[in-house]
RNA sequence: GCACCCGUAGCUCAAUGGAUAGAGCAACUGACUUCUAAUCAGUAGGUUGGGGGUUCGAGUCCCUCCGGGUGUGCCA
């Protein structure tokens, strides 16, 4: 797919690079804040000039001349403020070009890439910290398969982790049957965690039972490794139905255990003393370990201890060469859950079974959704074993997407029944803690967010049939809370806060629903379709000054969209949607609340109006499809 | 100690090194017999934490100070 601005981007290029050394990413373009300075705008020779140190403007004037004849939707190309080059389209151009390209697919870039997202420790049901990793996955998913990469979903399951081996050490008393009869284990076990978080911190005796629990699990000894399978199976399968709710789907769940039990960690050791990234340490303090160095902060990570046990990172790191295809073996798999829709099926990896080749992981790029705090492990991965392993000519990365935590506003913790020190009380925010059972569950959550919007809909409509209500309701609660958990830069904390989270009105996803509603309403009211048909050359002179001053910003600005998506990937910034689909909404109800067009009586006009909103339409529901906000039938 | 992140309107946040720093909320004023008022229009609100520097141009890059946060384990 090429977009307008990489179209004219290309012949930029071509017309520099024999001079200047640089890349077509470097070409950047911009809409001006003012039409007196054009349509679009780059700044690349101030950048030129830089490099050579020359004068901008003669560089300036250089490329426009080289260009100028290439170009053809403009009607002028000027140089300003010294080294701006400006371009001017021609009268008509923008309308024409967007509707003619208004459908196209994006460039198949048979790019595989895997985004791993979620990975929720299965011993509890999810929070809303577990939410902003798996909205920002999905719409990073989404956006990727978007630019016309093919995306594989994983969530990574930790089933033998401590936390798991805490909850079981919790229900011993309990013999498998009676934990089966437990309703809305995920949610119990909330409170269990909590609970055991407490019996077990300054009491050594429980920590030395609980890691009895732990080695037992480990080497599959009944009771505690049958409870510890159903647990973790049965909170899986929760996030799931709870994910979906939200319209978040995996295509492979990837469990920890088989990683173990199939030893590829094994194979990764190999290949790192192979290539001389693992290696004994000489320093003293970590005498008989094997270690990464760590370039950046000139530490020795230690992966293997002197007791020749594996560090946490070590699965990771298995699991990454995994992903990247950098690894020759494979996990087996089996069918997990098909969605009620049944148009999609998750898998399992498993230990054993048939030699099936199901094309699961070997990706070019890997994308590892998990939090800021991760990162000195993420670094390591990511600088000092996928990119020393991958040849040039097929280069592999693994990207860490990190974000801040979603912390509570100490109100919202008081809100929800907890105590809190005095000093947390002073603090802008205090940490989510499932150890302490501190924070919203995405259920609970959703689940407000439902009530509310009931309300607001039967008080709009008090005639509305139950059930569609409730449908709508539902709609508006994942708008809200989806566009809720990007909207926010990634390195921003969300201070979580009732208030915040419940709003429906301003910079909300129900506004952004909103205003697809409300065009899909005005489509649905035209008394006929048919007598305004698609038509490239539209007479936008018949619009009077300032009415097509707004309809051109609006055309301008919808000529981005390509470009933000791409840029949302290129930073890993998926806030660059949201923030790009809340400015296109407010042009939008700005431009049709100026100027009706069911009550417009001269046909030519209405044809005009109606052009532009079904163009607002198509990259509307193409925005709102990318971040999963659904569109009500009405709102 | 070392490394990283943050500090923008009363509050919550935007702003690829680019032309006049923008939104929402809260406050105030106005617009529903009208294509849906979950909307729209308007008023007010700023020394972008302080100070230096680089640049044609700095909220954005560099240095420094102040304030806040995170990471840095033979834990996971």
């Amino acid at each position: 797919m090429k977009y307008l601005q990489e179209e004219v981007r290309e012949k930029l290029y071509r017309s520099i690079k024999g001079e200047y050394d640089i890349s077509p990413e470097e070409i950047i373009f911009s809409i001006p804040p003012d039409r007196k300075f054009g349509c679009l705008s780059t700044t690349i020779p101030f950048i030129l000039a830089k490099k050579k140190k020359e004068k901008p403007f003669l560089i300036g004037s250089r490329i426009i001349e080289k260009i100028k004849a290439e170009l053809p939707y403009f009607s002028e190309i000027k140089l300003a403020g010294g080294g701006f080059i400006n371009f001017y389209f021609k009268k008509g151009f923008l309308f024409k070009y967007l509707i003619e390209h208004k459908d196209r697919k994006a460039a198949d870039k048979k790019q595989k890439v895997i985004v791993e997202h979620t990975s929720i420790n299965p011993n509890k049901a999810a929070h809303i910290g577990h939410l902003r990793n798996a909205c920002l996955g999905d719409v990073l998913v989404e956006s990727l398969r978007f630019l016309g990469c093919e995306v594989e979903v994983q969530n990574y399951l930790d089933d033998t982790g401590i936390q798991v081996a805490d909850v079981v050490w919790g229900l011993l008393h309990y013999g498998l049957e009676e934990i089966k009869k437990i309703k809305g284990l995920a949610s119990y076990l909330w409170q269990l965690y909590a609970d055991v978080s407490k019996q077990l911190a300054g009491n050594d005796q429980f920590k030395e039972e609980r890691n009895k629990v732990h080695q037992k699990i480990e080497d599959k000894i009944d009771p505690e490794y049958e409870i510890s399978n159903y647990i973790s199976q049965e909170v899986l399968r929760d996030h799931i139905r709870v994910m979906d709710m939200l319209g978040i789907r995996y295509d492979l769940l990837v469990r920890e255990s088989d990683i173990i039990e199939l030893d590829f960690f094994k194979s990764a050791a190999e290949i790192m003393l192979k290539n001389r990234i693992m290696y004994p340490s000489a320093d003293p303090e970590k005498k008989g370990c094997q270690v990464i160095k760590y370039k950046r902060e000139n530490i020795e990570k230690i992966i293997i201890r002197s007791n020749n046990t594996v560090t946490y990172i070590g699965k990771d790191i298995a699991y990454s060469l995994w992903k990247t295809g950098l690894f020759e073996k494979d996990f087996y798999y089996k069918k997990f859950h098909t969605y009620a829709d049944r148009v999609k099926d998750i898998y399992i990896t498993d230990s054993q079974g048939g030699k099936e080749d199901f094309g699961f992981g070997n990706a070019q790029t890997v994308y590892n959704v998990i939090g800021i705090r991760q990162s000195y492990l993420q670094n390591i991965i990511s600088e000092e074993v996928i990119a020393p392993l991958s040849p040039g000519d097929s280069q592999r990365e693994a990207i860490h997407f990190s974000y801040e935590m979603v912390a509570l506003t100490p109100r919202c913790v008081e809100e929800l029944g907890f105590k809190i020190t005095e000093e947390e009380q002073k603090k802008s925010h205090v940490d989510v803690s499932g150890r302490r059972g501190i924070a919203v569950k995405a259920e609970d959550l959703i689940g407000k967010l439902i009530v509310k919007s009931l309300q607001e809909v039967k008080l709009r409509d008090p005639d509305i049939e139950e059930e569609k209500a409730k449908k709508i309701a539902r709609e508006i609660a994942v708008g809200a809370l989806r566009y809720f958990m990007i909207k926010f830069s990634s390195k921003t904390v969300i201070a979580f806060d009732f208030k915040d989270a419940l709003a429906f009105e301003g910079d909300t996803g129900p506004y952004l629903q909103y205003t697809l509603v409300r065009i899909n309403s005005i489509l649905r009211k035209l008394e006929s379709r048919e007598a305004f048909p698609e038509k490239q050359d539209l007479e936008l002179s018949l619009l009077e000054e300032n009415e097509y001053g707004i309809l051109y910003e609006i055309l301008l600005y919808l000529s981005l969209m390509e470009a933000q998506v791409e840029l949302a990937i290129k930073n890993s910034e998926v806030s660059v949607i949201a923030n790009y689909t809340y400015t296109l909404c407010q042009k939008a109800n700005h431009y049709y609340h100026l100027f009706p067009i069911i009550a417009e009586e001269n046909q030519e006009i209405k044809h005009i109006r109606l052009s532009l909103i079904l163009l607002v339409k198509n990259k509307l529901e193409k925005l709102l499809a990318l971040m999963g906000i659904p569109v009500p039938e009405k709102m």
